[in-house]
DNA sequence: AAAAAATTGTTATATTATAACATTTAGCTA
DNA sequence: TAGCTAAATGTTATAATATAACAATTTTTT
C-alpha cells in the first residue's frame, strides 16, 4: 500500500493533532490514551486489541482488557481512531477534524490499510439513504482486496 | 423497516430458490443446512449465530458451536447469506442469483436490515477503487441508523 | 479541604469463533 | 452390493474479542 514517505512524520503530526484536538474540547488526553493512541500509529496496519493489550504490558502498566478497550472507546468517540469491523482492529484517523464519510482499503496481503474519501461515494450514498428515508448513524465502508504493491 | 407483505412467502420462495441453487451447483443442502438457512429467515432482523444455536437445540440436534459455523459457512459461500460485520449477525440474501455489489441498512431501533443495491454506489466505488489501483475481493458497506418507519 | 466527577484498576464473565480429531453419512467404484 | 472415499457432522477444547460491575485513585470543582 503506497503511503507516507517518513511514518515518522506521521506518528508525530497525529499525536500532536490529537494533542490539540482533545485541548480544544477540553477532553482529557491522559498518558494511557495517548500511549494506545501512539502504538495504534505504530504502522499502517490496523491494531488488535489485544496485541495493545501485549505491548502496554511491555511498559509500566497493569494491563488487563477494559483498560484498552476504555482507551480506545474514547479515542473511537473522539474521531481519533477508526474501528474495521471486517477485521476487528484499530487504525489511526487520518484527518481528525474532517468528519466526512471516509472507507478504507485493506489489503490482505501486506495488511495495511487506508483511509479514503470520495465525493461522488457520498453522494450516491446520501442519494440512496434518502431513497429509503433512512437516517444514518454509523457508515461502515470496508474493501478487504490487494494492493497495488501487492501484485 | 418497510418490507414483504407477507413474510411466508419470503421464506418459502428464499427456501425453494436455494433448494434449486445447490441442486444446480451439485451442492449439498442437508437437513441441518436448511434448517439453518429457515431459523435466518424466520425474520428481516439478522441473526446471531448462538441464537440460531440455541434454536436448534430446541429441535432434533446436538448442536455445538461448529455445527451452525460450519452451516453458516456454507450458506455464506453459496451466497444464501450475509454477514453483517458491524453487528455480528446473518441474514438471508435476496438475491443470491446475481452477485452484484449491494450494501444494507440497519435499523437500530427495529433491528431489521435491508439489503439493496445501487449503480450508482457501484459505479463510485468502482472509480475509487481503479484510481487507487485496488483489486476488491470483498465489500462491506453497512450502514446503522434508524429506518423511516422508527421515527 | 471536601465533594463530585472522571479515570483507571480489578475480577469475573459474556460473546463470537475456530482448531483438531473422531464418527457418521452419502456417493462412487469395483 | 460391499468396500472405499470424500464430505459432512459430532465432540472436546480453546482462541479471540469484548463488556459488566464494583473498587480505588486521580482530577476538577466547590
Amino acid at each position: 500500500m503506497l503511503h507516507c514517505e517518513d511514518h515518522q512524520v506521521c506518528i508525530e503530526s497525529a499525536m500532536h493533532e490529537a494533542e490539540s484536538i482533545c485541548r480544544e474540547k477540553g477532553l482529557r488526553f491522559t498518558e494511557l490514551r495517548r500511549e494506545v493512541l501512539r502504538l495504534i500509529w505504530v504502522s499502517h496496519i490496523p491494531a488488535k486489541a489485544y496485541d495493545i493489550l501485549e505491548k502496554l504490558k511491555g511498559k509500566v502498566w497493569s494491563v488487563k482488557p477494559p483498560t484498552v478497550y476504555r482507551a480506545l472507546d474514547f479515542l473511537l468517540e473522539t474521531g481519533l481512531v477508526h474501528k474495521l469491523d471486517s477485521i476487528n482492529a484499530y487504525i489511526g484517523c487520518s484527518h481528525p477534524r474532517k468528519q466526512n464519510e471516509c472507507y478504507f482499503l485493506i489489503c490482505t496481503d501486506c495488511n495495511e490499510a487506508k483511509e479514503y474519501s470520495s465525493p461522488e461515494l457520498s453522494d450516491a450514498m446520501e442519494l440512496t439513504l434518502n431513497e429509503n428515508s433512512f437516517r444514518p448513524r454509523k457508515v461502515t465502508l470496508e474493501v478487504l482486496g490487494q494492493c497495488g504493491e501487492c501484485e
